[in-house]
DNA sequence: GGGAAGTATGCAAACGGTAGCATAAACCCG
DNA sequence: CGGGTTTATGCTACCGTTTGCATACTTCCC
């Protein structure tokens, strides 16, 4: 038994408004493709109106074979450091998206999705196209084994044959980073370099190498502390580093988190940032301005690649795009981490 | 012209299995109702995997009249002071529904749609349901007329009639603040009481306010500050507070990032905390352990309340259950923001 | 061994729209 | 004014499932 019986049809409409249902239909098509007399719309939507009538959305889709809904695929992380980039990502998707009549699906991967053909997540999900975002690892998905592009976007990934990919220039950021700290004539750098499995952090500590070996700084490997992203991995690796004879006078962290933990180890040895430690964080996440001192960190700029994402897997679905990769280029924000010596 | 054509149908399959489409569908039956015998149900799933066969949902959806998706709606804050409340929620909930095999989408609220009926939504949406959750202040919504429950729950938000809602003892929690800081001999205590207009800052400050009365203690309005949420508003609010001639001795913030702004004013006013002020927070945000001194605070079991609030609905949206109010008590996380006298 | 009871399957009518084709009406213009 | 073009609308066959009812085939038991 259909759940929303009861529930009036175009079909009520077009028997009220003695037109046939095709009428009925036609004036409800926004891109006004099948024109109808103005007249017919205006006496259609009034009956429409009274009744409180809204086409089916789901007849609809199944007739024209598009749900004009999308999904943005997460990673299924409850305690994620990733929170309030997840929710950035999430709020200005829906926006753009409502603009577009479209709608949004949220999901994450389990482990026994992660290597199937990204056709059939299409289906299982429901929706004509797929963001996938913050899978910084590798993923094991079957592309379309005839090339043509899938309405996939991966934002912020790792790289996924056959579905177009965007993010920041993780690497620029790390020569951003790199190149503050010696125009502020710092010599003895090191990184809080993240995670070894994590594509955008090794990116970031990538360029930050290249432009210190280009600048002929001596790259002392004790001060490139890997550790998972979060706050306590900072404190840890920072607390370690402290007490070790020779200090760095800068440090670069791979994001705002480690960053904000080294701060804190700072603290509580009784050191200050910056009059003792420079720090840069990547992200420019909403805390990095209200920390003491406030957080030099370079920024991506998330808003304006979120729209590029939606808006080339929208060209995908309606075939006037295929493969592409986009790197949006990042920004130091000078805040007051960082002495200049 | 259909978008998703050349897909492979049930009746593909029924064809290549020769069997009729019922059969297959009835195959693919998962609550096992339309018996079929094991025999041909092996032999359907063979030819169904060797053409990757999935049903297609949305046909599904219209025949049976159930989208087994539904919706969260959220206030559209781009730079949500909520982001991480927010990003619990949907992972919660995505987990949770994951196990039901519904899906989740997303869905912000813009003023156009304010006060329109709760059943439009729901049609608009293309959902079985919704939670709606976070919107603090009053909402418009139109129920049902003849008072049938709509599989509509509304989580840590303002009452919406005849929807179930579902929150956090606030009242209770701002009892329990008082509590700890009468327990530990303060007596000149006042509060940033938060948002004028929000109702779960203001029942925070209810119970914070009757138990002090309960105990005695004078109430100082002039310690009791309302600011909207935010860090910098809680920096401004004790930056200004610290300027007066009589200062409390510890202040019950009516969130954490409000809290994370007071240490910073009492940080810059190179006073400490606990020892000259004390602090509660409220919500135990993942920042709250790192900070120094790490903040003591309020929790409310999200994960609990958001499962509660999928498992109503879903009760109505099976017809099992109407409205209902549950309200989740909260506990305090003890750590070393309040200074016993 | 023949009817009752149960089981496995097929038929066809929904579900609520969309859109190609056909038709009718209106308009245009020499 | 009559044929050509445009515009507005109706008819009907889908879109890919589900499901009530009918049917055919098994079992079973007296």
């Amino acid at each position: 038994m259909a759940r929303n019986s009861g529930k009036i049809t175009i079909h009520d409409i077009a028997r009220e408004a003695k037109v046939s249902a095709s009428t009925v239909s036609r004036s409800f098509d926004i891109a006004n493709k099948h024109r109808i007399s103005e007249k017919t719309r205006k006496h259609i939507y009034k009956v429409a109106d009274k009744y409180g009538y809204q086409p089916n959305k789901i007849a609809r889709a199944l007739s024209r074979g598009g749900t004009d809904t999308i999904a943005l695929v997460l990673p299924d992380v409850e305690h994620s450091s990733e929170s309030e980039y997840c929710t950035r990502v999430i709020m200005r998707t829906v926006a753009t998206l409502g603009n577009l009549n479209f709608d949004l699906k949220i999901h994450t991967l389990h482990n026994d999705e992660s290597n199937c053909k990204l056709s059939e997540l299409l289906a299982k999900f429901t929706v004509d196209g797929l963001i996938i975002t913050g899978f910084t690892t590798q993923m094991h998905f079957k592309g379309s084994k005839n090339n043509e592009s899938l309405p996939v976007v991966i934002l912020n990934g790792y790289e996924i044959p056959s579905a177009t990919r965007i993010d920041a220039d993780n690497v620029a950021g790390g020569r951003l980073a790199a190149d503050h700290f010696i125009n502020s004539n710092h010599v003895d750098i090191g990184m809080l370099s993240g995670p070894k499995y994590c594509c955008n952090a090794l990116d970031r500590e990538a360029g930050y190498r290249s432009r210190m070996r280009e600048a002929g700084l001596k790259l002392h490997e004790e001060w490139f502390i890997p550790s998972d992203y979060g706050e306590p991995y900072g404190y840890e690796a920072v607390m370690s580093l402290l007490k070790r004879p020779s200090k760095p006078t800068a440090l670069f962290c791979a994001n705002d988190e480690l960053a904000l933990g080294a701060m804190r180890a700072i603290r509580e040895c009784d050191l200050k940032c910056p009059d003792d430690i420079s720090l840069i964080g990547f992200d420019n996440f909403s805390a990095a301005r209200h920390t003491t001192p406030p957080l030099t960190t370079i920024e991506q700029p998330i808003n304006i690649m979120v729209n590029e994402a939606i808006d080339h897997l929208m060209k995908i679905i309606n075939k006037q795009a295929t493969l592409k990769r986009v790197v949006f280029p990042v920004e130091l924000v000078e805040r007051e981490s960082v002495l200049k010596l």
